[in-house]
Order: structure tokens, then C-alpha cells, then sequence
DNA sequence: TTGACAAATAGGATTTACTCCTATATAGTA
DNA sequence: TACTATATAGGAGTAAATCCTATTTGTCAA
């Protein structure tokens, strides 16, 4: 069976988790087994999974976690900044641990979500009338085509 | 009652759609009156309608037309690329007629899709491996926060 | 102009991706 | 150890999109 490679070392997934759930004491949020889990999950993969792909993955360990729970909590990691919802062009919503900066590639076929960081891109400027008249919170450069595996 | 300003001319839009009739036709799509009615109804706004807004608002000059009819044939404008599946994080699949180049701001709070356009976002490049190992169909820059009303 | 046929449509059924509801359980705190 | 606000499980409910199929309609060729 194919093992999906893990994105950090178990040693720094500890500190992320610590300093998340460091960060829920802050907001008030409990730390609670399944949050952690949640966290823990998204913090490993690659692949930016829906939530009833890590519904599907927790329960390997946490057979009762329910998928309203997994929902919850990754928008709840949304709002307090340890997650995002992934860009993209309609289709289910898509998580990724927003951990460093970075760009992400769409397959339009397969729907694979890859990773891409080019530099120029962390800093784009926008047009001052912009920020003048919305408020940002993100701004990113998205692509969208077919993968190696697909084109 | 408030009317949403028009986005183009109606002798423009004479053209864009006899330009789309023929696409249809090169394509080996029939031009059918759905097919022209959802493009035209596309053509005339701004607000990056979902899908059930274009019906609702079809349904007023084409009362038998069907939420199915709408949503395929929106996908079949997304496919010859006379329209676009709005990039955004999440939620429902929001549509734009692909006319001229633009970028797109939108609102996490009212949903709102705001276009603007910034010359350099049209022309970015991107590092030179990811248009040898992927196929690039679209590229942009996605702003994402509160709007004037919201923030 | 007409007839044949592939393609498209209407409208309901189904599926999918959530979100809501509520009784129970639990983390944080005193 | 007990209290309380928050979180959870699991099922019900909802919204969006897709599928199914009988019927209709563009298109093309005769």
C-alpha cells in the first residue's frame, strides 16, 4: 500500500500542535481530543482533504468522531486562522493547514490540489483602491489546468 | 425597484452572441434558445450569478426552462470557454461570461464577487517548471476579505 | 420541404455535501 | 469534586447539483 509522504517531522508536528492548542486556551476554545485529532490530520497530509476524506481517515483512530464534528472543526480552525479553505473553482471545499506561504495548482480532471511556492508570488501588491475600499485578508495567486498525471 | 446596471451595450451584445451562435456551431453544438438565453442572461450581469439565480431570473422570460438545463448548459459554457466557474473558497458554484480580462474580490461575508481589474495581475508569470510539468489553463490572482458594506 | 437522427430539454428522482437539532458528555474552573 | 458552558454524536433536514428517461427539437441530407 502507498504511503502518502508526511508533510513535517514528528518532532515539529508537536510544536504545532502545542502552539494550537496554546492558541485555543487563548480564544477560549477547549482543547478537546477531537479537535486535536483534527488538527493533527490536516497537519500530516499532503492532499488537502475535504472533510469526509478526514472523516474517513479519523476514524481509523477515533472510530466514533462524527462527521458534523470534522465540519465544525475545520471551519472552526478557518476562523481562528489554523486552516483555510483552499481556492478553487466551484466543487466541495478543500482544507490545508495554512502553515507556510505557498500557492496551489488545480487539476480540473482529477482534482488534485499540488503545492507550489514561487517567492514573487507571497508578495503581490495590490492596487491601493483595494485596500482603500475592502478589507483583505487574503490574497493569492491561483492555477488551474491539468496535472503531469492527467494532461 | 433597484436595476442592476447593464455590463455591455445591447448592439454589443447582438455580436458577443452571434459570435457564441457560431462557436456552438464550429463546435458541433446546437444553437438552441436555452443555450442562447443562459449566455445572454450571463452576458447582461454583473453579480457572478450561481446557477438557481440564473434560473429564477430566466424563468421570467422562458417560464418551462429547467434548473438542469441552466446548470448544464452553464457547464458547457465553461467547457468552450464562453464562461468561467468563478475561483473562491468554498461554497456554491458561482459563473462569469469570459469577456474581458479581470480579476475577481470577493466578500467571505455577503458572498459578493467583486470584478477589478489590475493590469500587471493580467500578465503574470509563472516560474517556468510548473508550464513544463503541468498544463496551465488559467491563472490569477484571487482577493479575498469584507467589502465596503461588511467591513 | 420534409424526414431521420443525434443532441438537448423538462421535470422528477437521486445523490452529495453539508448544516441543524438535541440529548449526552466533557473540558475548564472553583 | 462539582458546576457550567462548550462540544460531541448521530440522526434529521436542507441545499446544490447531477442523473434518468420520455419527449422535443436543431441540423443535415435527400
Amino acid at each position: 500500500m502507498k504511503k502518502a509522504k508526511d508533510k513535517i517531522s514528528s518532532k515539529e508536528l508537536g510544536n504545532k500542535i502545542e502552539q494550537f492548542a496554546n492558541k485555543c486556551r487563548q480564544t477560549g476554545l477547549k482543547v478537546t481530543p477531537q479537535r486535536i485529532a483534527v488538527y493533527q490530520e490536516l497537519l500530516k497530509t499532503e492532499e488537502h482533504p475535504s472533510a469526509e476524506t478526514l472523516h474517513r481517515k479519523l476514524r481509523k483512530k477515533f472510530p466514533s468522531i462524527s462527521l458534523d464534528t470534522v465540519n465544525r472543526t475545520l471551519l472552526t480552525l478557518n476562523e481562528i486562522g489554523a486552516a483555510h479553505v483552499v481556492e478553487g473553482s466551484g466543487d466541495t471545499k478543500r482544507y490545508d493547514a495554512g502553515t507556510e506561504e505557498h500557492q496551489h495548482f488545480k487539476c480540473i480532471k482529477c482534482r488534485r490540489i499540488i503545492d507550489f511556492h514561487y517567492k514573487p508570488f507571497d508578495e503581490i501588491k495590490l492596487p491601493a483602491y483595494i485596500g482603500k475600499k475592502f478589507k483583505v485578508l487574503r490574497k493569492t495567486v491561483y492555477v488551474e489546468g491539468l496535472c503531469d498525471l492527467c494532461k
